[in-house]
DNA sequence: CCGATTTGGTTGTCGCTTCAAGTAACACTC
DNA sequence: GAGTGTTACTTGAAGCGACAACCAAATCGG
């Protein structure tokens, strides 16, 4: 087949993208590392549970929430459970399914570490952008996200305000 | 200090961005990884020599252009050049300095993995798109990159198809 | 019910990234 | 031209993620 290059906007756009792509993950990830002592993937598990009912959520749902695979997931929980941040337990009506559940100690973690997640999110990608390009990012993430994850499973992600309804 | 935390339209562009960032690198790096038998990462370094003069660039300048620890980046190129891609050798000017330099198979990898790796920029990111998009894209990434990339260097970056005039 | 398949999770191994330490060459000073 | 510090890179050990193999519980078919 015929492959079709990218044009001067195409590359552009492209550029910008992936440069962001590569970036913001080393940023996030080093704030959180530094000021709370957990990798970004810890921190969005905690707060991933930290919204869920009775702050307990099954495995295999937390790792599709998540974007993780289930080895990928049963080792961090492993290692966040030594921590004491998280409890398994066997799920009551599924003898198969493994329920994991924050801690009193895993949600201080999580509450301790919101602020300054919050604060380098909005420092380095929120407070750059007009009120206008945030719309125009929501539906240009829309648009890639009908192909990247089309179930949607990660678009129903955290988000560490909304302290209400946990569910 | 008083956290400031995401209102509704901050939130929805938020959580699609990081979405986005989480998906994205796997879905390249599944592609040229089946496709090519290279890592995203790899394909980049190679991308990067082959438009660089000579198809020669010293390690710290690769490694700045593909944002990765020096120590990565010696890993890499070893590995690399254990399967003949790439060639290291002292640099002439400076005796501390090493010039890794794209080797005949490796202008071919890149070569060859080129068009499928386009494809699947295109398939994923490109053609969900408008041309309206396409810009806005454009310039969220530039505002973005000011703070994350103050220095540009990531920006720099490649683009697979422009053959000519290599560097 | 009894075997076969599917689902849910865990464990072990390998490869890659990171971090810390080390080496070698340049630069600057006296 | 010896000493000190910096730069450029490599190496080795440690940790995390991916893949494959595994086990246990549930479901399905007769």
């Amino acid at each position: 087949m015929e492959t079709r290059w990218l044009d001067q906007s195409e590359r552009e756009a492209w550029l910008r993208l992936i440069a962001v792509v590569e970036l913001l993950p080393g940023v996030l990830d080093g704030q959180l590392r530094a000021s709370a002592g957990l990798t970004h993937f810890e921190y969005f598990v905690l707060a991933m549970l930290s919204e869920a009912p009775e702050r307990t959520m099954r495995m295999t749902t937390l790792a599709q929430r998540t974007n993780a695979t289930l080895p990928r997931l049963s080792h961090v929980v492993r290692r966040l459970e030594d921590r004491g941040l998280v409890k398994r337990a066997p799920c009551p009506e599924d003898g198969r399914a493994t329920n994991a559940r924050l801690t009193e100690a895993g949600w201080h973690a999580v509450v301790d570490a919101a602020p300054g997640h919050v604060e380098t999110v909005r420092t380095h990608v929120l407070d750059p952008l007009t009120r206008e390009q945030l719309e125009q990012l929501r539906e240009i993430g829309d648009a890639l996200l009908a192909n990247l994850d089309p179930e949607g499973q990660m678009t129903a992600l955290y988000d560490p305000d909304r302290k209400k309804h946990p569910g």
